[in-house]
DNA sequence: TATTGTTATACTCTATAACTATA
DNA sequence: TATAGTTATAGAGTATAACAATA
């Protein structure tokens, strides 16, 4: 029982700052989302590539990159990755042959399957403190955030 | 004018996944932190580190570490660069002597005081499409999400 | 025996420059 | 001249094991 009697200090204003506030939340889900992920092989951003890749099946690669704010030098260890594990594949684009279509194999497909599974359990848990009009009021002013954030300069 | 052309794909279901939501707010409300605080050279981590000692004089490195959630090995060389930018020291604690006091120089306070003029203005920005009751809202239901994933065995 | 601070190390994520092959 | 994909690389951030000094 021998507690490591560690000194709680005081956080000041830490905790009423947004950046910190966000971080500490996200932290704590992307823990609860990797631990469950784990069994399955998938990190956050590979799910979210093979989830991208589902649902706009043929894409290109810069575009899923663009998509998911990942800059292209670091998609393509991704890929290869997700492609050496026979999870996905870079198909001959039709039109132009510098360009990649990336689909989904069965293997994919399959274990993204499983993944929509784990990621429903998943999102009951985090949000299992919420209920539905306060998880809608969350998502909302998350969201306004963001795009008040977004290019001040909307004319680039 | 020639846009990039660049197609816009469909993110399914991901912005309604909470730790997707958390994770783009967090990012867009770091990198206005992150150029805001570039001019005084302190990183998110660096002014935190400042702002709790400065709120916890004379307290021990690890429960500093602790109470930002930094691993002790990580922590010595964030305050190794505080020291020999002359911004922090590590005073020899009276009671133990394996253990260090930490404390501000004149010159971190003095930064501080930047510091802190540098976040209330980053604050206000950051917030400013949310109004008095829907930012507290938030931080409501951030504080909500993040305790109810805190240690689930609280035998521990 | 356990704790404080440290070193060494490794792995992930992120960011930039430069190359190739195509367009 | 510009774009798609790639390579190489470098920097943060984060994680664990093991050590010396001290308790």
């Amino acid at each position: 029982m021998k507690r490591p009697t560690r000194a709680k200090l005081d956080l000041g204003p830490l905790p009423h700052l947004l950046g910190y506030a966000l971080r500490r939340a996200q932290i704590a889900v992307f823990a609860d989302f990797i631990a469950a992920f784990e069994p399955l092989g998938l990190r956050p951003a590979q799910f979210s590539v093979l989830l991208l890749i589902d649902i706009n099946p043929g894409c290109k690669q810069s575009d899923a990159a663009d998509a998911l704010g990942i800059m292209q030098p670091n998609f393509v260890a991704l890929m290869d990755d997700l492609e050496r594990r026979g999870l996905a594949r870079r198909a001959p684009a039709q039109t132009d042959r510098r360009s990649h279509a990336l689909e989904l194999t069965d293997k994919g497909a399959q274990l993204l399957g499983k993944a929509r599974a784990a990621v429903t359990a998943h999102e009951a848990r985090v949000t299992q403190s919420l209920d539905a009009e306060e998880a809608s009021q969350l998502f909302e002013l998350l969201a306004r955030v963001e795009r008040s954030l977004q290019a001040p300069d909307s004319d680039s």
